[in-house]
DNA sequence: CGTTTCGTTCGAATCGATTCGCTAGTCTGC
DNA sequence: GCAGACTAGCGAATCGATTCGAACGAAACG
């Protein structure tokens, strides 16, 4: 409860002297209204120390909120740190600007402390929550509780990647064919043991080597199809799935396949995102490994790694997904019919991959 | 306006052949309620497709919106990129779980853009949004707008940082002291030609060498504090305002400083952040200098920057200010008194400071 | 001078729930 | 068999606004 003593506009009018609708009127401009009356009101307003309609009731009446949700799909801390889901969420805001809507963050809870359960705790998070829109951002996962959460309340959604769902629009990279491009690249460098290290698959905590069941079920669908465009190319390679989207976790994962014997060590890793080849390239330095003398190394989202030679990656325009996700959310809001968008992904080749060299 | 057909809670009511008081009661769970009762409601419930009560109606009643505002004092993409904030923003979250309160992102919008109008665009913005409560962080803004309208609104608020203010209880480290730690190991080390990299101190764009009286004036405090430490010890040393804390303004203001005649370049350089002492490394490096060499550089926050060798910082625990500030935002929702936390700030001394050279 | 027109302001309904005093009806104990 | 203690469920008030048809007075018109 709002401490006691906060005034309300019905007090405001009755000391204007005026009703209750038109000292509302006088402060949403919905009619015209005698300037003398006005200013009996706003000085009401200013006596009382009244600080605008209250946002719960005005929001209930007009059954708008003002707020848009954007669910995450890691706890923040990872979200943020990925220069990616920085731009993305930074072209989101902007254009959520427009409709004059503010983000409420909906983070998934850690996987690896909740196992199945989080979904469970992210819906119930969310059904309290009073939202106009809410974007799913940072992985689209197949068959999503909070996708028929929201469907069932009638919210609108927008999803950025993630399988195709006629619940919801998205914003879409060929995540496949990108990869594939990194994967003919490889190929062509005469690369033939290559190894993928992909996000987590289904956010239940696992991680480690993957089996082609668990590959082929994978909820997580960018996880999925950045590994499959590699098998496009090149076969069934092993993919070892990383617990979080961070560069540490990247490190493990890239330290547990490279530390073993030259001869069966990877020649090339492909990495589903750069901040995960950032922590493939610290590990490689660690062991002593040359990139791309011993090792390639490939990315995906084509942020920039200060402090590493220019990754071979794909490149895909985050702050302009988040953007669009946010147009496509104000013209849902605005009754609107929204398609997919399919966004461009080129393939950049930078200094991290180089010619096989024979193990 | 929710898409019609959204079904309320009276249908739901009525169709179970229950009083509206009642089948509120059974998600509530505010009473007992038989279970044939019960079982009948949710059946209603079910069939109906009803998702949970409506949030906006139930937040009205109970004035309560489940939503704490986080004001952030730059546009998103700066604040998520430094890990710093993110860690602040991590720990506020995983707190604010407690009171299965979400966080509402209150950028301010980017001053180059805006100049002086940007107070007005984020009170705008708020006023519109029912928050529980705020917490206001990134940078202490003296005599803060927002602050003023939700205090008149009566909101909670909690700061981080910031000018002593008895509307609102602070989480805070000491800036200054801190900082003439900093300066004084570079005196220690001989350094005489020291300057200063930092913040922005007013929020209006502006950028460049600081005067004496803009410095004094400034309205961020973080930033004029950070400063008057290294004051207090090498005496007054030439300020260099950044536009924003990312590390490319970082390294723009430090190419500046440090791209002249030799005899006059500083040989150390105090950034207020580690991501702007990361600009000012990057900077170093394209200009050939050494660090610590012919240059010393110290940071704040004590991140880690994974391409530098180990910054020469100041270390505070960003995610537990975060984890406090949080606390503080549900004791105050709770109706508890909350006092000033103080949090410790450590010298580390990292492979960026070295001994002057005599230039 | 009576009637239409125009511009303001008012009343009442509404948004969708929560809460709590009260009334039936049931159970206990003597 | 009846007074007193308990229960489950009901009604009505309430949270704080927005909205829109109706009413009212004044001005314009014939």
């Amino acid at each position: 409860m709002r401490p006691a003593g906060q005034a309300t506009l019905k007090q405001v009018a009755d000391l204007a002297g005026v009703s209750l609708s038109t000292a509302s009127v006088v402060f949403s401009g919905a009619r015209p209204v005698t300037e003398s009356t006005r200013d009996r009101v706003l000085a009401a307003a200013t006596e009382l120390g009244w600080s605008g309609p209250n946002p719960l009731a005005s929001s209930l009446r007009r059954g708008r909120s003002g707020v848009v949700g954007v669910v995450l799909s890691e706890r923040l801390l990872y979200s943020f740190r990925d220069p990616y889901s920085a731009a993305v969420l930074d072209g989101l805001a902007d254009a959520l600007d427009a409709s004059a809507s503010s983000m409420l963050l909906l983070p998934r809870p850690p996987a690896s402390l909740l196992g199945l359960e989080h979904d469970q705790t992210t819906v119930a998070r969310m059904s309290g929550a009073a939202l106009d829109g809410v974007v799913i951002a940072g992985c689209g996962l197949a068959d999503d509780p909070v996708v028929t959460h929201l469907h069932a309340r009638g919210v609108p959604m927008v999803g950025l990647g993630g399988a195709p769902d006629e619940r919801l629009p998205r914003v879409l990279v060929d995540d496949r064919a990108a990869t594939a491009g990194l994967a003919r690249h490889l190929r062509d460098l005469g690369h033939e043991r290559v190894a993928v290290i992909a996000f987590p698959l289904q956010l239940d905590g696992a991680q480690g080597l993957v089996s082609a069941e668990r590959l082929h079920g994978a909820r997580v669908t960018e996880a999925r199809e950045r590994a499959l465009g590699v098998f496009d190319v090149l076969g069934p390679v092993p993919v070892v799935e990383v617990v979080a989207n961070s560069q540490t976790a990247g490190e493990q994962a890239a330290r547990r396949l490279l530390d073993v014997d030259p001869a069966r060590r990877p020649t090339a890793l492909v990495a589903e995102s750069d901040v995960l080849a950032a922590g493939v390239l610290a590990a490689a330095a660690s062991l002593g490994l040359d990139v791309p003398g011993d090792l390639s190394v490939t990315g995906f989202d084509g942020v920039t790694i200060p402090w590493a030679p220019e990754l071979t990656t794909v490149v895909q325009p985050g702050a302009e997904k988040g953007r669009v996700a946010g147009e496509m959310i104000n013209r849902l809001l605005e009754g609107e019919q929204v398609d997919d968008v399919a966004m461009p992904a080129t393939l950049r080749l930078g200094a991290t991959t180089g010619p096989a060299t024979r193990g």
